[in-house]
DNA sequence: GATGATATGTTATAATATAACACTTCATCC
DNA sequence: GGATGAAGTGTTATATTATAACATATCATC
């Protein structure tokens, strides 16, 4: 038994991954950059390198609607042994906060799985996103409503 | 029985719909502008306007994952009442010659609305978007492997 | 200590998307 | 008919996101 997953982040791997942890929310190239000027970054292309190499790692995954990253949600942190497959991560994105959960379906895994089959298709990857309002956001709504809208 | 659903687009709206159709393969708004030239068009933000409103209007939609725009394939053609919700969008996108089919899958459908349920996420959009080989592209590229691997 | 694979730093530039403003078109209402 | 308002247009400028190209550095391994 050896320290396997977290091994040989260099510098900017590490500071990015540690900005986009830290984050919260996702973030984009620039304004990762931004943030770890201080760290010595200084260039996009920093960055995007960077990144990169964590997607590929599955650390952080890529938000196309966004144009953001965000750090994956998931273990990548003991000895464990690589999932059962849970399925394709299903990104929950908020459009008024920008909170952003990262789920996954079995069920509609195995639903992709199956319609690539069928088109005889070779996949790849998936990206599922969907954009709304968190309970959150839509309770706040709610009771913004309530207290403006009958004069 | 008249001419229900094609109706009112403008002229800038009608010749990027007519572009992207006549493309077949996603388009980014570049590549559209430059195609449209020739009507007249001059600059992205006349081509970004029309996307916006067939988008608006369901005739087309955006693939996140390639910033680029396609036709939608289903109707919007006859006096045929709104379907009973097929679910949302699933593109299948090969990497290789950049073919897109968009299919629909109603389990996939109903398990995100049961997802974002769950999580009392009011749903706005859904992206679903699969990259991969298409059969075409692997047939050819297990062809090419058999002629050139075994020296 | 040569080799190769990977990462780095730097500069420049490409590709995608929006802001702001002045003007037009067209339906509607009085 | 003219006022009004909503939507569209054309134009210029600019913001945002992402890559190309090149020289150098680091590090394991043979």
């Amino acid at each position: 038994m050896t320290a396997a997953p977290p091994k040989s982040l260099t510098r900017n791997q590490s500071l990015v991954l540690s900005a986009l942890r830290a984050g919260g929310t996702p973030q984009g190239a620039y304004a990762l950059l931004d943030g770890l000027r201080d760290q010595g970054l200084r260039a996009p292309v920093q960055v995007y390198r960077a990144l990169e190499r964590l997607q590929a790692l599955g650390l952080v995954h890529r938000l196309e609607s966004l144009n953001a990253f965000v750090a994956c949600s998931h273990d990548h942190g003991g000895t464990e042994d690589a999932e059962a497959t849970p399925g394709p991560a299903v990104f929950v994105i908020c459009e008024h906060c920008a909170a952003t959960r990262e789920l996954t379906d079995p069920i509609i895994g195995g639903r992709i799985e199956r319609l690539a089959r069928t088109e005889g298709f070779g996949l790849h990857t998936s990206s599922i996103e969907l954009r709304g309002l968190c309970a959150v956001c839509t309770a706040r709504e709610a009771e913004e409503t309530e207290t403006t809208a009958d004069p």
